[in-house]
DNA sequence: TTGAAATATTAACACTGTTAATTATATTTG
DNA sequence: CAAATATAATTAACAGTGTTAATATTTCAA
């Protein structure tokens, strides 16, 4: 049956040409100009076109957002090479604060936007590894910081929580401008990593003084 | 000149009309249903006199904004009945994190959507007092902490930034639907405030064993 | 080659914010 | 009081949005 297969390949072809075009504006012009008819424009389909190959914009939308988690995921693979756990959570904190100030729009999508949440609703499941991925990393650190004495022992998944929290917090007030009535606004990133130091600094104290580069 | 006078009441009358008619659809449905043409419809005009009397959408955005933030200071209103900082601190935490869970349209807008930052570049300053003065409450408990050592002294507005990010990161993710991959979504407000909790213990240590009743 | 299946398109629905041009209403002036 | 002016409100239109139903075109198998 080569001739199933072949179409097979050519309509998995237009959905890359779709998901192509989508990335291409969404990179160039923001998450607000992905639009269906501008999607089309670019493929040179007709709008209606796209359902063919996508049940809605949403779907297109969750695959961006995907995009979004392996970029995040390529930014935290050196996280491994650092020994201390502390200073590894420290360090992807970092990482999830650049990552939201340099890709603001994936930031938006991956954490703001209601849309790709409620595909994965429909979804139901699964297609979710890079972002479980993700969090499955930090909770292991936090556990490892506390079999280590480093964070008196807690609810693991609490205390990722306010990790996460804190760090989200910053990027999302920050990209939201909601910081620059607070903070001189050439002072806001400054501020921000500033605010992840002093977090951390609770727990450096707890550090055996033999194994760690800590500043 | 009595009449210029009635004139101008009359269009005050007419703008507090438009705002009423924002505040029930926003209320009643919700955020992204609050437009121009179904505020028109209620308020029995045309849809292009809303613009005799508002420069855009986002100028009556701001309004309702405002109110949320009138809403959330009511709320903190008791607060400074509570002696010990800290707790202060804590409480407020609590009432951050109630005010986003039972007013999450409201939350979107004072911290989330774009468009009242957008209206407020515009006005170029003042007419934001009250969203001013919460942040000034913030800083003035965290600096009274300092002062009382039970947060070890450091940048003020680091440290408030800290605070607040780690609240509106709890609550954002939770509005955004992010936290239940993470965890059961029966448990996720519990873990909310277990995450509050967990920051705050982390200073209970330091407050002198006289003056207080944290649990 | 004909008929069915797959693919693509046009037209339409129901919306959105906003502006220009026009009509209706009030007020002021001759 | 009537005409001219200023104010207020409306209609029509622009340029978009996501999405669906009906229609047309192309592809493939019998």
């Amino acid at each position: 049956m080569g001739i199933a297969e072949r179409k097979e390949k050519q309509k998995e072809e237009i959905r890359k040409m779709i998901l192509d075009a989508s990335m291409k504006l969404f990179v160039e012009e923001g998450f607000e100009k992905v639009s269906i008819r501008r999607i089309a424009d670019i493929i040179e389909y007709s709008p209606t076109t796209i359902y063919l190959y996508f049940k809605d914009k949403n779907e297109i939308l969750f695959y961006l957002n995907q995009a979004g988690f392996i970029k995040m995921l390529e930014l935290n693979a050196s996280l491994s090479l650092i020994e201390n756990p502390l200073l590894r959570l420290h360090k992807m904190g970092e990482n999830y604060i650049r990552f939201g100030l340099e890709y603001p729009e994936y930031y938006d999508l991956m954490f703001i936007q209601p849309a790709p949440m409620e595909k994965l609703a429909e979804l139901n499941l699964g297609e979710w590894k890079n972002a479980d991925l993700t969090r499955e990393m930090l909770k292991s650190m936090v556990a490892e910081c506390m079999a280590k004495g480093i964070i008196k022992n807690h609810d693991v998944t609490i205390v990722a929580m306010a990790f996460w929290g804190l760090v989200h917090g910053l990027v999302s007030l920050s990209i939201r401008r909601r910081f620059e009535q607070l903070v001189d606004p050439e002072e806001v990133i400054k501020t921000m990593y500033g605010s992840l130091n002093w977090m951390m600094s609770l727990f450096e104290e707890n550090i055996d003084s033999k194994n760690l580069e800590i500043k």
